[in-house]
DNA sequence: ATGCCAATTTTCCTCATACCAATTATGGCA
DNA sequence: TGCCATAATTGGTATGAGGAAAATTGGCAT
C-alpha cells in the first residue's frame, strides 16, 4: 500500500484544508453559478480582490484560470475578467455541477440533468447489450445478488447498485458515454440523497434491474434500452422528480 | 464598436500572440491525450520546465491549473503531478476535444463521438419537437432557406447549415444538452471538414433537412427524433463515417 | 537481517515584488 | 468638434523566498 489510497475525485476531507486556489476557485465558482455575478460582468481585478481578501495575487489568478478553463470567465489585459455568459459554461463539468447544486439548484437546471439522463441512460444499456463481454455479465450479476441482499437502504446496496450502473457504462466501450454518464448520474445521486427516505414505502426496485440485466445478457439492444428507460422513470417518480 | 469584436470563443488569430501559460497547457494537453504521456507518468517538475522551456514557473503553473481543472493531470505536494487516468478526464471539453484530435484521433475516438451523436441530436430534435416557439420555426426556415439557395459547397451554404442545428439546440431550452451537442458537433465538423469534397458526388441534403424540420414545426417528437436519426445516418455514410 | 521510527530531502504551494504588454481613458491640439 | 499622442489601468510574466507535506534515507533496536 505504498501509494494513492486517496483518489483524486475524494472531495478534500475535512481535516485537510485545501488549497488557497482551489478554494478561491470554489467560492467563485459557486457565486457565479448562483447567479451572484452575471454573464458580462467583470470581476475584481488581482490587485484588489488579493488585497481584500488577504490572498496572493498568484493563488487569485490561478483561480481565475481554473474558472477559465471550466468556460464560465474569460479575461483580457486592461478590459478585466468577465464572466462568460451561459452558452459557453461547461455544464458537464462535474465542478461546474458540484457548484451549481451546492448554490441552489434551479427547477430547470434539475429538469435539464433528468432529461439528459433519460437520454444517456438507456442508450448506454443498449450499447452495453452489443458489447458487453463474460466478465461484464459476471460483475454485474454480482452487483445484483448485492444489492437484492443489502437493499437500497443500507449503504452497501446503495453501492451494490452504483456498481451495477458504473458496469453498464463501463461495457458501452465508450469514454465519452462514460464520461457524460458519470456527470449525469453525480447530479441524480446528490438529488436523491436528499429525496430519499421521505417517501412513505418505495417500491421494489430489484425486477427493473433484472429486466435490464437479463436484456444485456441476452445481448438485445433495443430491449435493453427500453427496460432501462422504464427503470429511470420508476426510479424518478419515486423520488419525486419528473 | 467600442467591444468586444471578437468572442472569447475564437480561437486567438495568427497576429494575436496567445499567452504563455496558454500555449504551454495546450503542448502538454495535447502531448497528454496523444499518449506522450501516460497515465501514472509525473510531469516534469516546476523547476525542471520553467528552466528547459525558458519560461516563469508561474505560467508553468497556471497551465497545469488549467490541465487540473479538465481532469487531465492532479498534483501532490511532493508526489508530483500526475496523468490521471482516462476515466477521470473530461473527454467533452472543447479543449480536449480539440487537442484529441490535433493530436491524431484514433479510430475509437472518433467512432465513440460519432455514437455519441447518434444518441444526443435526435433527442434534441425530440425535445426542440416539443418546445419550439414560432420565432424558432421562422429562423429555422430561413435557415434552410438560406441553404437550399448557397447549397454546401459553399461558406455561406454550411454556415446555414451550422445555424440551423444550433437553433434546434436552443429550441430543447435544454443548457445541458446544448453544452453537450456544442462539443459533439464540433467534432464532426472538424472530421468532416477533412472528408468532404473526395467523395464523387454528396447525396442532396434538403429532403433529410426538410423532413426534420417540418416534423419539429408540427410538434411531433417521435417523428422529428426519427428524422433526425436518418439525416444523420445519411450524412455519416456520406462522409465515409459510420 | 528485519521492522520501526526519526531526520532529511524533494516538490508543490503561497506570498511578495518588479516589470512588461495591451487597452482604455484622457487631454491637448488643429 | 474630431483626431491623435500621452498617460493610466489591468492582466501577464518573471523571480526569489519560505512553508508544508510526503517520500526517501538512515539509524536503531529487536
Amino acid at each position: 500500500m505504498t501509494q494513492a489510497d486517496d483518489h483524486p475525485l475524494s472531495r478534500p476531507s475535512s481535516t485537510t484544508q485545501r488549497a488557497v486556489h482551489d478554494r478561491i476557485a470554489h467560492d467563485l465558482g459557486v457565486a457565479i453559478v448562483g447567479g451572484r455575478y452575471q454573464p458580462g460582468d467583470i470581476l475584481p481585478g488581482e490587485e484588489r480582490y488579493s488585497a481584500e481578501q488577504g490572498v496572493s495575487r498568484t493563488a487569485y489568478r490561478e483561480a481565475v484560470r481554473v474558472l477559465s478553463a471550466k468556460g464560465l470567465v474569460y479575461s483580457r489585459t486592461k478590459s478585466g475578467t468577465r464572466i462568460t455568459d451561459r452558452l459557453r459554461w461547461n455544464m458537464l463539468d462535474l465542478d461546474v455541477l458540484a457548484w451549481m447544486f451546492e448554490a441552489g439548484p434551479t427547477a430547470e437546471f434539475l429538469r435539464d440533468i433528468f432529461e439528459l439522463r433519460i437520454v444517456v441512460e438507456p442508450a448506454a444499456a443498449q450499447f452495453a447489450a452489443l458489447r458487453r463481454d463474460g466478465q461484464d455479465i459476471s460483475r454485474m450479476g454480482h452487483a445484483l445478488e448485492e444489492m437484492r441482499r443489502f437493499g437500497l437502504q443500507t449503504a452497501e446496496g446503495r453501492a451494490a447498485d452504483q456498481s451495477f450502473h458504473r458496469l453498464i457504462l463501463h461495457a458501452t466501450r465508450n469514454e465519452s458515454l462514460i464520461t457524460l454518464a458519470t456527470s449525469v448520474t453525480a447530479v441524480v445521486a446528490w438529488t436523491t440523497r436528499f429525496a430519499r427516505d421521505e417517501r412513505k414505502e418505495s417500491r421494489d426496485p430489484m425486477p427493473d434491474h433484472d429486466a435490464v440485466f437479463d436484456a444485456i445478457m441476452r445481448g438485445e439492444g433495443e430491449e435493453a434500452r427500453l427496460k432501462m428507460l422504464a427503470l429511470i422513470r420508476n426510479a424518478s417518480t419515486d423520488a419525486g422528480m419528473l
